[in-house]
Formats: C-alpha cells, structure tokens, sequence
DNA sequence: ATGCACTGCGCC
DNA sequence: AAAGGGCGCAGTGCAT
C-alpha cells in the first residue's frame, strides 16, 4: 500500500491518473489510468490510509465530492504547502501554483498567479502562455509528472528544515493546512442548513416586508429616514451619504467628526438616536438581505466559499457572502435539519491562552489551567477585577496604549514579565524591519519597500516613518498570537474531521459534518442521536490540538460546546 | 460605464 | 497629543 498517491483529475470526464508515490514522493511503480476516478479513489481508501497528493483542492477535490460515498482521510496541497514552504525560505508572496513550483523547479519563467474568480482583475482569456486551468501548466506539459515532481520537491524542502522540533512542528502545519483544504471544500459542498422562511420573517420584522421593485428602500427604512430628515429640519438628505449626513447635522449646530455609530451615541439629539437605528438596519438590509439571500443561501443551504490561508496569519477567509460576518441577529436562521441538530463549540478566550502557552509564562499558565482566564488574572492582579484584566490582556495583545490602559499594562509586566516579553520582542522585530512566525512556522509577510522607505527616511522626515513602524510592530505584535491562534484551530479542524469520520453511522447520508468554522468557533451538523458523541469529539479534538500544537503545557484550550436546533441558542 | 479610495460596520 | 490586530462587503463620491 503507497502511502502517499499523486491525483490528477481529466478535465474532462470522470476519469483521472494516479502515481502511487513513497513518502519522499518517489513514484512506487508506473502512473495508473482510472475510467472512474472516484471508484479509484474510494478503493484505495479501503485498502489503507492514503495521503492524496494534488495541485490544489478546488480542482481536484470538489468535482469529485459528489461521486464520493466517504470523505477522504489525508491529503497534500501542493498550492497550500508552497506558500507555507516560500514564505518560510523567504520568498512570501512568490507565485503558488502548480506551474509556478514547476517551473521555478526547471529554471523557467514563472507564472504569475491568475486573479482569483470574480476578483476585479479576473480577465480570463487573454493568457496565451500558460493554460487556463488556474494551475499555470504551459502547454503541453503533463500535470501529473508536475505534480509528482513538485510533491517530491516540497518533501525535500521540508526534509532540510534543520531544527528537529522546528520541522516537526512545519510537518504539522503542512498536514493541518491541508487537512483544512478538505475542510472546506467540503462545507462549500455541503453548506450551512439555512432557513430561508425565518430569515424572510426576521427581515420583515426588522424592515417591512420584500420591497416589489428590486433595491427599494424598505417600509421601516424609508419611514426611518423620514422622520431622521424631520429631525434635522426637514431639509431632504441621503442618509447613506457621510457628507450629507454630517452637513444636516451641522446645519442643526452639531458638529461630528464622522458618522461611525459610536460617536453618534454620545451626542444627545433625537436625530443621532434614529440614524444609529437607520445604520443598523441598513446594513442588515445591504449586506444580509433578501439579495444576499436570493444570492447566496437557496435550496436551504448558504453556500459561502471558503479560502484556507486567505489571511496571512492563517486564519480562513472567505469569498462571497460575508461567511465569516454572518450577524448574530440572523443566526435565528440557522437551524438543523429535522431529526438533526447543531453541536456549537467556541474556544473559550483562545487568544490569551495561545499567549500563555506560547510565552511560557509561568503565572500567565496558572491563569489559563481552568475555567474562565479574565476572572484568574483579576484575582491575582487586578483585584477581582474582571474587566481591567480583560482590557489590559488584549491591549497587550493588540499593541494599544490609549485611554487609561497605562497602568493596567504596569501591572502586567510586573506579574507576567515573560508573557510581556514576548509579545515586546515581536513587536521590536517587526519594528526593525524583521519577520515573526506562529508556533508551527507559519511566517508573517516583511516590510514592503514603501515600508522601508518611509523607516529609513524617519529620521529626517518626521513622524510619518515612526509611526508606520510602529503600526508594523503591533502587527507582528499580533501576529504571534493570531497565527498560533490559527495553528490551534486547524489542528482542531484536522481531528475533529478524523474523529467525526471514524463514528459509526449507518450510512453516508446519517454521518456527522462541519457546516461552519469561524475562527475559534465550529459547527457540526449530525443525526440527533449522534450528537453527544460529536460534542465528546469536539472536546477530545481541542485536547489533542493543545497537545499536538503546544505540547507539554500547563495551558488547557476548554470549549463552550451546546448541542442546540438554533445556532442563535448556542450563545 | 467602470475603477478606485474612502468610510463605516459586521464578524473573530 | 494620540497612538488596538485581522478580514469582507456595500455605499458614496470622485476620477477616468
């Protein structure tokens, strides 16, 4: 049994090639042609536990998704893995794909990456060199020869990291970024249950029934913004407009720095009152409407696209329908299938206890061994005092030094000097121009030359540079902590998607899967029956991830995990 | 008509 | 004196 077999899918057809691979990526044997590469696919899986070998999942895993009775266990990304491995020899932001690897491994020009789908600068079409099939192959040269020599590349890149712990713990971040790409795919596939007759309840309630003609403004919003234009006076002004609205303000002798709706609740005046309420609303309507519906959640499912590595600490972005900014209000309408329910599990007050963990600070750890970390810290230094603790914590992780925030970061240096220091140091080194990495190794980006002109030219060109530099250093600052935040929650996600696929089911159809994942958070939707064996899996996943990330460690990574119909009832 | 910078706000 | 990290998206207003 190869451990490892190199993909590639016809573009055309259900067919495809494999190349049983060793694990430097040596081909076991000739490459096999597959008729129905999904029945291939799933054969070898009985045999043993493979680690596919692709270009990239979008590619390759989707299309076959819908022909798979099983999800499959392991794979190798190679566009995911090359960003990982240029990033980290000091490349960041070289080109990723497949022929782009290649043909940096030839000697040949390499091709820039196409735009992403639906991006302002996607132009397909006019790329004559290279073909369109995203992976950057000139033409004429065999993708699975390409993929099987970058694999073996990108093995050999990893095999000559030098620290044995370092390259571990980068081996780590290849799987589980790769284990992340499966992910994904998957919930693009599967969706997130979404009713669509509550969300039309909840948008009536808050706005006024469906406009008829495309783009109106709803009853409440129009009735809003009339009585907002009452209140200044009764001068007609587009309330979406920042200048407009801060002109009729002005007129009525407010004078507002901006329209942000924290500003406007400190002014005492009926009209700043309504244009918060007309703000809120509006951008329910905009952003999560009955467009976005239309657009994005049908057939009961919101289909959002997911990008594992989007953000360059690792955290997933996402494309097309705001996945990742859903508003609270209207997870009302999430709810599970009959006879399913929805196993909601957050990281409770994750980022702190990364810093713990990471910085090894023996006090900071004693906080983080139990239950609620802000109520430890304030009992050992704040004296009982929940949020101060709260507030001093993330201003340290944020690099803030306004407001009153002085002290509070006195009394944390004083009681957790080694905490403190690191996220200092991460904040001198990028300060001076350097690169900081997450636990596992993922590198941050360096300075741009823009960055670089601006810092030499501090001294002779006023602030402007020592302000960007600083603004670099609470970037690295978080950075560490974000990032390693990141590397946590993938290797959660990895074992999470082990352990639901291992549960015994009766079938395909009644298994367990990940419908969401959002940072710190995930959801799971299962058979009812199933769901306290998924909430017992998701409590050993994030205890095999502290282990796996940080080790022998202090620090525990506890979930607040409900088992709910609601998304909305989980919090 | 289309692109871009800017503002503002949703989420973590 | 002020100085909070990371995103995606929609709207305005100006430039082309």
């Amino acid at each position: 049994m190869a451990p490892r077999i190199a993909l590639v899918p016809d573009p055309h057809g259900p067919g495809g090639r494999l190349q049983p691979l060793d694990d430097a990526g040596t081909p076991l044997g000739p490459p096999a042609e597959a008729p129905d590469l999904a029945a291939a696919v799933t054969a070898a899986e009985r045999d043993g536990t493979v680690r596919w070998v692709w270009a990239a999942a979008d590619s390759a895993y989707a299309p076959l998704l819908p022909r798979l009775p099983d999800r499959l266990a392991r794979c190798h990304d190679l566009r995911l893995v090359e960003a990982l491995l240029l990033a980290h020899e000091g490349r960041f932001g070289a080109p990723r794909s497949l022929g782009a690897a290649w043909a940096r491994l030839r000697g040949l020009p390499v091709p820039p990456d196409l735009p992403e789908p639906g991006s302002a600068e996607s132009d397909d079409g006019q790329d004559t060199l290279f073909a369109p099939d995203r992976l950057q192959l000139p033409p004429g040269a065999d993708p699975l020869a390409a993929v099987v020599a970058v694999h073996a590349e990108q093995q050999r890149r990893l095999a000559a990291i030098q620290d044995d712990g370092a390259r571990a713990r980068f081996r780590l971040l290849v799987a589980a970024e790769s284990a992340g790409a499966l992910v994904a795919a998957e919930m693009a596939y599967d969706g997130l249950p979404w009713r669509a007759d509550i969300h039309d309840r909840l948008l009536t309630e808050l706005l006024g029934p469906r406009p008829g003609v495309p783009g109106a403004r709803p009853k409440l919003l129009a009735d809003l913004a009339a009585e907002l234009r009452q209140a200044l006076g009764g001068r007609p002004f587009n309330p979406d407009s920042h200048t407009q609205v801060l002109r009729a303000f002005a007129d009525r002798g407010i004078q507002l720095g901006s329209t942000r709706s924290w500003e406007l609740k400190e002014v005492n005046h009926p009209a700043a009152r309504l244009l918060v309420r007309y703000k809120e609303l509006s951008r329910i309507h905009t952003a999560h409407g009955w467009a976005w519906q239309d657009a994005w959640a049908r057939g009961g499912r919101f289909r959002p696209e997911y990008v594992v590595g989007g953000v360059v600490s690792g955290r997933w972005a996402s494309r097309g329908g705001g996945a990742l900014q859903i508003p609270r209000i209207l997870r009302r309408a999430v709810v599970a299938d009959p006879g399913w329910l929805l196993v909601v599990a957050d990281a409770a007050q994750l980022e702190p206890r990364v810093l713990a963990a990471l910085s090894q600070d023996a006090g900071l750890a004693r906080t983080a061994a139990g239950g609620d970390l802000y109520e430890a810290l304030a009992a050992t230094a704040f004296h009982g005092d929940r949020d101060k603790a709260k507030l001093g914590l993330l201003g340290a992780m944020y690099g803030q030094t306004s407001g009153d925030i002085g002290p509070l970061l006195n009394t944390l240096r004083h009681r957790y000097p080694a905490a403190m220091g690191y996220v200092e140091a991460a904040a001198r080194t990028g300060e001076d121009g350097g690169v900081v990495a997450s636990r596992l190794g993922r590198v941050c980006p360096p300075p741009s030359a823009d960055w670089l002109d601006l810092t030499e030219a501090a001294e002779t060109a006023g602030d402007a540079g020592g302000r960007s530099a600083r603004a670099r250093g609470r970037f690295t600052r978080n950075f560490v902590i974000q990032a390693s935040a990141a590397d946590w929650a993938l290797a959660l996600l990895a074992a999470l998607r082990r352990r639901l696929n291992a549960l015994p089911v009766a079938g395909p159809a009644e298994r367990p899967h990940l419908v969401f994942f959002q940072h710190d958070e995930v959801v799971v939707h299962t058979p009812a029956n199933l769901a306290d064996g998924v909430a017992d899996a998701v409590a050993a996943a994030a205890d095999e991830a502290r282990l796996l990330v940080f080790g022998d460690t202090p620090v525990r990574f506890p979930l607040t995990t409900a088992v709910v119909d609601c998304y909305a009832d989980a919090k």
